[in-house]
Formats: structure tokens, sequence, C-alpha cells
DNA sequence: CCACGTTTCAAACAAATGTTTATAATATAA
DNA sequence: TTATATTATAAACATTTGTTTGAAACGTGG
């Protein structure tokens, strides 16, 4: 009881604080004086500030991996052997990713942590995220490849990574994005149409004609 | 000469590891000596840690923006008052972000600031951008609108960051998605590859249909 | 009630950080 | 050369960091 909710303290308020701030600049002290916790109880709990930032990801990741595991089990049950449309994946994907965080009313605090667990350094994060989660996102590819036959491989999984791009970066950002928007078209956007917007562009993106041979006259770097 | 040789000593190195572990993560006295350099000449030279970071944007952006402006008026000069088509403006930005850290051979480390630049907090960074480097974008903005009519105002902000996203992202987190495809893939993409790969992703981003009004069956947060 | 395992807490610790200072070295100009 | 400003250097400074410690408070089962 006492122990859970200290942990559960210091989780809510990790979460939100590495969300706006990092993992580098956030110092256990401002976690635990906001969380009204004792400072010394994040490593009793958690061991380090690298597990207490592994135990935030978890308690995103776990639910959502399983959850999306049940999705994809479903959608093979309901197409039976017929390849599942590249829409239909990609809406499955994104209806997860907003329903598992829409419990605490975080999905925010969730994008913007996947976008630094990309950007920043923190190669324990990244190892750990493989590791533990890089399964789902194999089976997810591959049945994206089922639905993009014409897709050479090397062309899927560069488009994947850009349209992965395009929703960590907006989404993790929204917050600024947000009030410039709002600030230059007076009006505020929900994560909902802002995930309507997505919609088309990812599609499109991931249906675009391959790059053609000719016209490439570009100066090369590295 | 001493000094330039130290100042160029300084940021060169900085710029490399502020790219590899971020800001927060990369102290002065790990630039310093590796730069070998002594540690209050960073102090002395550029004042604090902060104006470092922006002295390292700044050696990139200024010759930057210069170059696009100049670029922008010759497209301006060229179409003499017809719309500028979006794949020229597009691939004009691409060019000149390419061209300019070409000299230095440094793209990747460029990108990767710019990724850092976004998902940081450091709000004195996101700052001094937008004061300095702002007023280029805005002019990009209002030619990508000459280009592109039939986008709603709000839909071309969001799809210029989508594929700003995109970008970003891919680029500066090359290394290590070079190294997943090299080793999926077996081969070896040069950034010039993934800017041709880029290209019609890009363009089909921006050109896709408009969100429709109904299929928005997605649960809401926030 | 007591004993024992768990959790909290204040304090201290060692290490690392950005910054400053005082002095030495060096270049520059008269 | 000499006087002067500029740059380099080593040392110290004051904070802040994550972590550990040992005792107190607490709860729980016997």
């Amino acid at each position: 009881m006492a122990q859970n909710d200290t942990v559960t303290r210091i989780l809510d308020t990790a979460e939100v604080l590495f969300a706006e701030r990092g993992f580098a600049e956030t110092s256990l002290r401002h976690i635990t004086s906001k969380a009204r916790v004792n400072l010394a109880a994040v490593n009793y709990h958690f061991g380090s500030k690298k597990s207490l930032i592994q135990a935030v990801f978890a308690r995103y990741l776990d639910p959502f991996t399983e959850r999306f595991h049940d999705v994809l089990d479903e959608l093979e049950r309901r197409y039976q052997g017929d390849v599942i449309p590249l829409e239909v994946l990609l809406d499955s994907m994104a209806r997860t990713v907003l329903e598992v965080p829409a419990e605490r009313n975080s999905l925010k605090v969730f994008m913007r942590l996947l976008g630094l667990a990309y950007s920043q350094a923190q190669g324990h994060l990244r190892r750990y995220i493989q590791e533990h989660y890089g399964s789902v996102f194999t089976r997810f590819s591959s049945l994206v490849r089922q639905a993009t036959p014409d897709l050479p491989d090397a062309e899927r999984f560069w488009r994947l990574h850009f349209v992965l791009g395009t929703v960590i970066f907006t989404l993790s950002g929204l917050d600024a994005l947000r009030d410039i928007a709002e600030k230059d078209y007076g009006e505020h956007v929900s994560v909902r149409e802002l995930v309507d917007r997505l919609r088309p562009v990812v599609v499109a993106a991931m249906q675009a004609p391959l790059p053609s041979a000719e016209a490439n006259h570009f100066p090369t770097a590295s």
C-alpha cells in the first residue's frame, strides 16, 4: 500500500518531468521533491536512475505490446490467410497507440518519451527497448510486408521509418507545434484531428512511387 | 592565429560530441580534453556552455540561411512572378541543406544537431534558433503556400512539419538506421540514395488527399 | 504485545559539473 | 626592446549530481 503509493507517485512524477526536460536534465531531487517522497526512495525501489527510466517506459510499453499482439491476433483471425490491407494495419497500430495511454490521459507524455528514446543518446534505453519490445515491431513489419508486396524490402524498411519519424516527431513536439498553429490559425487541434490529418499523409507516403533512377543531381556527402 | 585555432578546435570537437551524446550529457571537460585545449578556454572564448551550444549552431545555420536566401532569390528571379513548383522548392531546400555542411563533410552532425534542437528541452536553443533563423523558414513557407494553393493553410502547416519530422528523424538517426538496414539488407545506403528515397515520399505526403470527414472512429485523448 | 521484515527519512558521501581567479606565456605595437 | 593587450594554464570554487548509510517509523504475523 504505502510502497505501491510511493512507487506510483515516483513513476507519475518522473514520466512528466522526463517528458518535459529529458532524462539527464531531470534530477532525482526534482522528481522526489515534486512527488513529495524521500530522495532515497528512488534508489530503494528502483535501484538506480537508469532503472527508473526503464520502469517508466515499461509502464507504457508492456500494456502496449500486449494489447497490440492481441489486436494483430484478432486481425489475422478475421482475415484468415488473406493479406491485411495496409490502411487497416496502420489504423490498428494508431488505435492501439492512442488507446493505451488514454487511460491516464497521457498520450502526450508517451509520445514525448518515445521521441526521447530515439533522440537522446542513452544507449541503455535503446538496447532495453530493442530487447524487450523488438518482437512486436518485427511482427508488424512482416504484416506490412504482405500488405505491400510491390515494395522492395529495403524501400519498405526506410518508408516505415520515414512515417515513424513523422508520427513521433509530430506528436512528441505536439505542444510546441500546437501553440504555433493556434497562434497562426486560431484553431485548437485535438490529437484526434491530428491523427486524421496524419492518416492520408502516412498512407500516401507508403504508397508513393518508387524513386526514379534519373534526376539525381545532388551533391553527395559522406 | 592561436585564438582562432583554439576556437575552431573547440567548435569542431564540441559539435561532434554534442551530436553523439546530446548537450547535457557532454561535459566541458570532455570537450576540452579531446580538443587538447584548456578547460577555461571555453568560458574565455564563448562565455558559457549555453553560448558554446549556440555558436555550434550558428556555424551551420549562418551559412545555410545566407545561401538559402540566395537560392530563393535566384528561384524568384527565374520564375519571375510565376509560382515555383513544389518539387523545385523542396529540391532546392534539400540541395542547400546538403551543400552547406558538405564542405566539412559533416551532414550527419548537422542533421543530428537539428534533431537535438527539436527534441532536447534546451529552451534557450529553440528561442535562439527561432529568433535568428525563423525568417528564412517563413519565407520558404509562403513560397510553398503559393505552390500548393489547394491546401488549406492549417493543413499545409501541419504537412510541412510532418515532412520535416520525416527528414530530421531519418537523417539524425541515420547511423543507427543504416546499421540495421545494412545488417538486414546487406546494402550500404549513402546519404544521396537516402535523399532519393525521401524525395517521392515527401512529395506524395504534401500532395496526399485531404482527410475525409468520415471514417474517424478513433478514441480520443486530451 | 512482541518480534521481524519492510519502508521511510535525514544526513552524509564521493564524484562530476560549470565557472572563476590569479598567474604565466605569448603575441602585438610603439 | 619595452610596454601592453591578448591568450593559455593550473588551481580552486561553489553547486549539483546519483548513491549509500544507519537509524527511525511502520506494518504484519505469531
